[in-house]
DNA sequence: GAATACTGTTCCAATATATGGAACGATGCC
DNA sequence: GGCATCGTTCCATATATTGGAACAGTATTC
């Protein structure tokens, strides 16, 4: 259920072993926003209910989270938020992506989102939202497989094959629904698919429903930095108009990554 | 410059000293999206360069951190922005006052955003640009000051006294512009104006050439949750507008503190 | 309304852990 | 080629973290 923690990270023996505790604190209210009690929390990061509280105050005193008495909940607070704001900031990749998704969710009617990989998943960085009272929403900030979504078959298939087998090493390849791809073979040749084709196709793996088309953006040194979907009702995203729709994704595509000054 | 650290927590002898460290370094690199080299953060949160380098390393392989090895730079991760988005996904006010403000920015034509008070400052928690060249643009998780800006006022003028003397007394009240309100007299009368008109408005007291005009929007048991405003450069946002302006801005803020279940 | 089962919170001695000066290696600059 | 500046490693010292146990509130149950 949760990530395995400490899978990878470097154990030099010279980690700060308490930060480290603090730190998977905060992931874990980072995925529970109605927030957690102390007891729940201890729990899920393994460590006594002292140590827990300790962490917690003291993340409390600076805002990094914030106890709903009320409610006896913690929450992710203020401050993790000001903080994390400054990663969007910083790459201003969203305030270039954002006209440019604009005007493809004008065109396409549905909900158009910027995507990129960590950790062998997908991270939303933003997303223009559709008009249609049925719509496709994906928050900032939230995460998505790899493999059972659009945007990451468009940023896999340019990964090195290497990337690819590691990917599924470490996450495997659950099955969101009875389309999902799970093994290895069917999600290469759907890899290769994108590859020939110039974006990618999710056809209801990841909710039953809901079709996604995908397209890869580069960056100067021609490496993926992500990709740019559209995601609707199946009843809309329909198969004859696939062909259209994946062509306007390659060409939104093509814009950021030249607005990002990539190249392809 | 920077804001005093450990200015009032309760230093209860239970705190945790080098998590509060690693959040120091946090913070720092927060207000500085660009990133900083590891002799200034060491500088900055007042460490020896050995420990911010073990604090940096162990954020980094949490992804809280990340290092630009091309540039020598450290800057806020992927992860701290993953985190910190939970904070907006649990109280959704973002997702009903975006909406608001939609209509809000259409009608007036210019930005509207929507602010809460933290820490005797104000953050703002989401959005809505005009469609104009002209643009007064303010980012999510960015911080502005409450005396100088309409939302802060907006607020401020539905705290209480002690509140208004407490915020004083911890921030002063900077000039940011010649016209900035800088003595508590002038602040506390411009607060009641507010309270009497029914929204604020700032003249030109945080940038020159920009006009702001906000209003309360207040939670379930009537306190004030925080405040909706437009922005524009002073050519639009003209005087013989204003009342028009600020009883649009109520309306909206009304609106919006009825959407939230809030109470006046 | 008393008993029970939860919450969060404090205390403090033991020891594992963070500390940071000094020395190092790598890179860019003059 | 020498100098300055960057990040990185090392390791003895002592300091800050640890966590079991006991406590104190507040709902829930009987």
């Amino acid at each position: 259920m949760a990530r395995k923690l400490g899978g990878d990270e470097d154990l030099t023996g010279t980690t700060a072993k308490s930060l480290n505790k603090a730190l998977d604190i905060l992931i874990a209210l980072g995925k529970v926003p109605e927030g957690m009690n102390l007891a729940d929390i201890a729990l899920i990061v393994k460590q006594p209910k002292t140590t827990a509280h300790r962490l917690l105050t003291t993340l409390e005193a600076r805002h990094f989270v914030r106890y709903e008495a009320a409610e006896r909940l913690w929450k992710i607070g203020i401050e993790a938020f000001v903080v994390g704001s400054a990663f969007l900031r910083n790459r201003d990749l969203v305030e270039i992506a954002r006209p440019i998704l604009s005007l493809l969710m004008a065109d396409t009617g549905e909900s158009a989102s910027f995507y990129i990989e960590d950790e062998g998943e997908i991270v939303c960085l933003t997303q223009v939202e559709t008009r249609h009272s049925m719509r496709v929403i994906a928050r900032p900030g939230g995460r998505a497989k790899i493999h059972s979504s659009g945007s990451g078959k468009a940023i896999l298939a340019h990964r090195t094959p290497a990337h690819v087998d590691e990917v599924i090493r470490r996450h495997g390849l659950p099955a969101a629904t009875e389309k999902t791809l799970t093994t290895p073979h069917a999600l290469r040749r759907s890899l290769e698919d994108v590859r020939s084709r110039g974006f990618a196709f999710d056809d209801e793996e990841n909710a039953l429903g809901i079709r996604c088309v995908a397209a890869p953006v580069f960056d100067h040194s021609g490496e993926v930095a992500g990709a740019i979907s559209i995601s609707g009702p199946s009843s809309r995203v329909t198969p004859d108009r696939l062909e259209q729709l994946g062509q306007r994704l390659r060409a939104a595509a093509v814009a950021l990554t030249s607005a990002i000054g990539g190249a392809i």
